[in-house]
DNA sequence: ACTGAAATCGCTGAATT
DNA sequence: AATTCAGCGATTTCAGT
């Protein structure tokens, strides 16, 4: 576990709210020099608190509008590579969480209408040891990002 | 719903990989000038089909190991805003999903220990119209960015 | 819409305290 | 660990096609 002081903590929450932000800004809002906010960011992805950068997309407007969450249950035979193993190769499926007790997993998917989510999920019980599914449709939703 | 032809969705897909990376290897990678990705990304987000760059963090790293969702039930009376108002004032909640049916909503939530997991589900049932929750536990996780 | 060039601004590494 | 400085590369704007 990294050992960060409040001046990285704020660089951490400044690149949450704008990862593009530069090293200038972020100097002049902590009252650094450039370099030691380089310096700082660059020890926080060598010792893996940053893992990447990555750009927010508005999915709707690409027209992938329906967002769900289904609950997967599995043989217990099943081990948990094999689970996320054979969800991930869906292109829907966005995220997969495999969960202690019941259900056994949980995978987040983004699809473009009922049709298609209905063709999704068919894919998914046919796929592997999966005895059952339950489907949360999405409603709304707010991300602290 | 915003039209896009296959240079723009190249060029999305190599933010999702690295937010971070420069016109110049992009505009290299699809064979356009600096100008005219640049051109693109800017009008991307102008349409609101990127919304914000932003940092991927490890919060295990950050000592905060435990990743949990919890299904909450609403008294029929209450709205859709209160769930979503309530849940997002607790800083361990990630993320907020209002749903279709059972549960009512699907929290995201990231802990230091279960001690500290069992302090905000306590918190989550005082507060509002919460009827029960249901609580599981993630073990492992994958997320297509 | 894209190109190419010019000006500005930010990034990076080395030397220093 | 932070600062300063110099060299380099990226961003941004604009005129031209």
């Amino acid at each position: 576990m990294a050992e960060l002081d409040d001046t990285d903590h704020r660089l951490l929450r400044m690149l949450r709210e704008d990862g593009r932000r530069t090293f200038s800004e972020m100097a002049a809002e902590v009252g650094l020099s450039v370099a030691a906010v380089k310096r700082r960011v660059d020890r926080l992805r060598d010792s893996g608190v940053i893992t990447g950068f990555t750009v927010q997309v508005d999915h709707a407007k690409l027209g992938w509008g329906i967002e769900a969450f289904v609950e997967l249950r599995y043989a217990g035979t099943t081990p948990v590579r094999e689970i996320v193993a054979s969800a991930h190769t869906v292109p829907e499926v966005q995220a997969v969480f495999t969960m202690a007790g019941d259900p056994d997993a949980l995978l987040q998917v983004r699809v473009r209408d009922l049709d298609h989510l209905q063709h999704v999920i068919d894919g998914l019980r046919r796929s592997g040891h999966v005895t059952g599914t339950k489907t949360l449709m999405v409603l709304g939703s707010w991300s602290r990002t």
